[in-house]
RNA sequence: CGCGGAGUGGAGCAGUUGGUAGCUCGCCAGGCUCAUAACCUGGAGGUCGCAUGUUCGAGUCCUGCCUCCGCAACCA
């Protein structure tokens, strides 16, 4: 901070190629990444921003036999999906590769062999389980068995979801591989290991001292790991996809994907400077900048600088701006069940609209703790905001410059107390967006711009050039002269948030030259400058296009969920005779209500055509008892009597459970005479 | 008792070293009319998760507890 670099490289985290980007990657990583970036060559910073896919691992092997496809096949929908995405959206990265190139190969390789020639890791010799079927090493995550403890059958290899103890896969009773199905074996097999534990000194030194700066999330996890202690953690994998381990020895054995990925960052800095990628991650002047989300602080702060250092000659990240999580309409966003809203999704439905995303994502980023994204959120910011404050700004200094002066910029004359202020007010912004963006505080610096606008609304509600222009017109061109000054800054100090709608804005004026020097300055536009074509900056959202959206989760959630639940395998078989034991009739329901003091419980008075009775039903919490009365349904007749909070059921309603755990009461297609029986 | 982060008006967030609780949106009232019925001014609304302490004084420090999120398969 206070030492002077001469250029910074900044990487934002690898996704991972095995799905779309969403709005929680960018809210967490691409678009705060982004905005620092253009920052920073906005001020002609010498900067170098890469990204790129990560590619490796075992998921995408699961995925790919999954899809009846090769590992390849699968990384290379993602990587061009994902790459397309970000393009779309104005991610501007110097350089986007992946970790299946020749180059991260190389320089993986190269990393371990130099760490492993300097001694610089510890070999160690285990059993693991191994499917003979699959031919493959198994994750704890991949093996699955009865939990020694409560005896549940799907309990993984690493815990137990039903008790929720911490397993060993050798804990578990009749394990078998959820790859192939088959029982797995227990083979020997040689692993290489980072010696953390070897790293700690200098790393409690370097973070807990030397960084006090980082941000409270990152400082207090780096805190807590460091604290608990560092153990050696496995670099090696035995699985055939990824890169090969560069030593004679290892045979089968590929770098384990977290060694593997954050390379990539410096693979992919090699392949846009061939020649010169060194100075990016060598040189002492050089500023490291990792963006990531909550989930990966351990590996940025801890793990990859104890393999920077074992190289010896690399620099350490200077910060690590990590984003907490944002949540989508109040849950978790999950890729898994879909509850996403999907980048290339939205580029497609909201072209021309990236900047209305960045916008909302910017201004409601988790930068302290998790977050909330709603469609109502992105639509108030949208139309309360970015349309009534900054649009309709923009709008009004414009339209009236050219109502009054046919679309060029009027003579500036004798600046008025209220003039003068206005000017400093918006001096002062430039400072305060710095000062902000330098701390990773994207949030207040970009509502630090918006302010600018509410100076130009302000300004203009109280300098009335509409009622001023009939008695002075003199007074009035200085007015506009000033507002579309302001016009013009909010065009530079909006180029790193909004990209899209600056350059329009800068088309709207007939601005070619600006920098971010110039920000606060009141000459932008000369007098006689004529303006470009007006248009709106901004477009009102409707509830239609939200609710639209809504919904689209919703389809999709329930789709998800449907294709998901599984209808559970038939049962015991059973005879007619069986059948015939059970009395199954129809009942009107007479009446309904909750029972008091339980959540659960519904009594109802049914007429089962002898006279009525009475009975209750767990499914208060899936039906409001009003909304039953006067219907048909199904029940068990000739069931014991049984008494439940003190009241006595005569009988069982027939419900079908949903597979999100609803129920819903079975009845029948056309009434029938109470008491029908059911066959 | 695993370890970190978070819990502040209707919503989303700030609150630096302890000193009368702020911002944006929404809501209400008034004003204005150049502008995408937008803009400007004013107002209502919070016992700062709960409970204890320390202090002249705590959202801010100590202790205990509750809830949510992350760190363990996927995952920003």
């Amino acid at each position: 901070m206070e030492k002077n670099f001469k250029r910074t490289m900044v990487t934002a985290a690898l996704p991972y190629a095995n799905g779309g980007i969403h709005i929680g990657h960018l809210a967490g990583v691409y678009v705060p990444a982004d905005i620092y970036v253009r920052y920073l060559r906005l001020k002609h910073q010498d900067v170098c921003f890469v990204c790129g896919t990560d590619e490796h691992g075992v998921p995408v092997t699961i995925r790919a036999r999954k899809e009846n496809c090769t590992p390849r096949d699968v990384v290379d929908k993602y990587y061009g999906l994902i790459k397309k995405s970000f393009e779309d959206f104005g991610i501007e990265f110097d350089y986007f590769g992946r970790t299946t190139s020749d180059t991260q190969r190389d320089t993986a390789s190269h990393f371990f062999k130099t760490i492993y020639e300097k001694g610089g890791f510890v070999e160690q010799e285990s059993e693991q389980y191994y499917d003979e079927e699959a031919k493959t090493f198994l994750a704890d995550r991949y093996i699955v068995g009865e939990c020694p403890h409560c005896h549940n059958q799907g309990a993984y290899g690493d815990q137990c979801e039903k008790c929720g103890s911490a397993l060993s896969p050798t804990e578990l009773i009749n394990p078998h591989s959820t790859v192939s199905g088959s029982k797995p074996v227990l083979r020997k097999t040689k692993h290489w290991y980072l010696p953390l534990d070897q790293h700690q000194p200098w790393l409690e030194k370097w973070i807990l001292e030397d960084h006090k700066e980082w941000r409270s999330n990152v400082y207090g996890q780096c805190k807590s790991w460091l604290d608990t202690g560092l153990k050696p953690r496995a670099v090696s994998r035995d699985l055939d996809w990824g890169i090969p381990v560069p030593v004679a020895e290892a045979e089968g054995k590929v770098l384990y994907v977290w060694f593997d990925a954050p390379i990539g960052y410096i693979s992919n800095t090699r392949d846009l400077h061939p020649t010169d990628w060194e100075k990016w991650w060598k040189d002492p002047e050089t500023r490291l900048i990792h963006f990531i989300g909550k989930d990966n602080i351990v590996f940025h702060c801890i793990v990859f600088p104890a393999m920077l250092k074992a190289m010896g000659d690399y620099i350490l990240p200077d910060n690590v701006p990590a984003n907490e999580f944002l949540n989508l309409e109040d849950d978790k966003i999950s890729t898994s069940k879909n509850w996403a809203v999907w980048l290339h999704e939205y580029n497609a439905d909201f072209p021309g609209k990236q900047d209305v995303l960045r916008y909302v994502l910017t201004a409601n980023a988790p930068e302290t703790k998790d977050n909330n994204f709603t469609w109502k959120d992105f639509q108030a910011r949208n139309n309360n905001e970015l349309v009534a404050v900054y649009g309709n700004f923009v709008n009004r200094a414009l339209v009236l410059t050219q109502k009054y002066y046919d679309g060029i910029v009027p003579a500036l004359g004798e600046l008025t107390d209220y003039d003068r202020q206005t000017i400093s007010e918006f001096r002062d912004v430039k400072a305060r967006v710095e000062s902000l963006l330098d701390k990773f505080h994207f949030r207040d610096a970009q509502k630090e711009a918006m302010d600018l606008a509410r100076i130009g609304n302000k300004y203009l509600a109280e300098s009335e050039p509409w009622k001023v222009v009939k008695t002075d017109p003199e007074r009035v061109k200085t007015i506009l002269h000033l507002s579309l000054q302001l016009v013009a800054n909010l065009s530079i100090a909006f180029e790193p948030f909004l990209p899209f709608s600056s350059r329009r804005l800068r088309e709207m004026l007939n601005l070619t030259a600006f920098s971010w020097e110039d920000l606060g300055r009141t000459d932008l536009l000369g007098e006689g400058h004529q303006l470009g074509q007006a248009a709106l900056l901004f477009e009102k959202i409707e509830d239609s296009v939200v609710e639209a959206q809504v919904q689209k989760l919703l389809d999709t959630k329930k789709a998800n969920e449907a294709a998901e639940a599984h209808p559970a395998p038939v049962g015991e078989p059973c005879s007619i005779d069986d059948f015939a034991r059970l009395d199954i009739r129809v009942g009107t329901v007479l009446a309904c209500e909750k029972v008091a003091k339980s959540n659960k419980l519904l009594q109802f008075k049914i007429d089962d055509g002898l006279g009525g009775r009475t009975i209750l039903s767990g499914i208060a919490q899936h039906y409001q008892p009003e909304d039953l009365v006067g219907k048909q349904v199904c029940f068990i007749a000739n069931l014991p009597a049984r008494k439940m909070m003190g009241i006595e059921s005569q009988g069982m309603i027939l419900s079908a459970v949903a597979p999100d755990g609803s129920l819903k009461v079975t009845t029948v297609e056309q009434p029938v005479k109470p008491g029908s029986q059911v066959q």
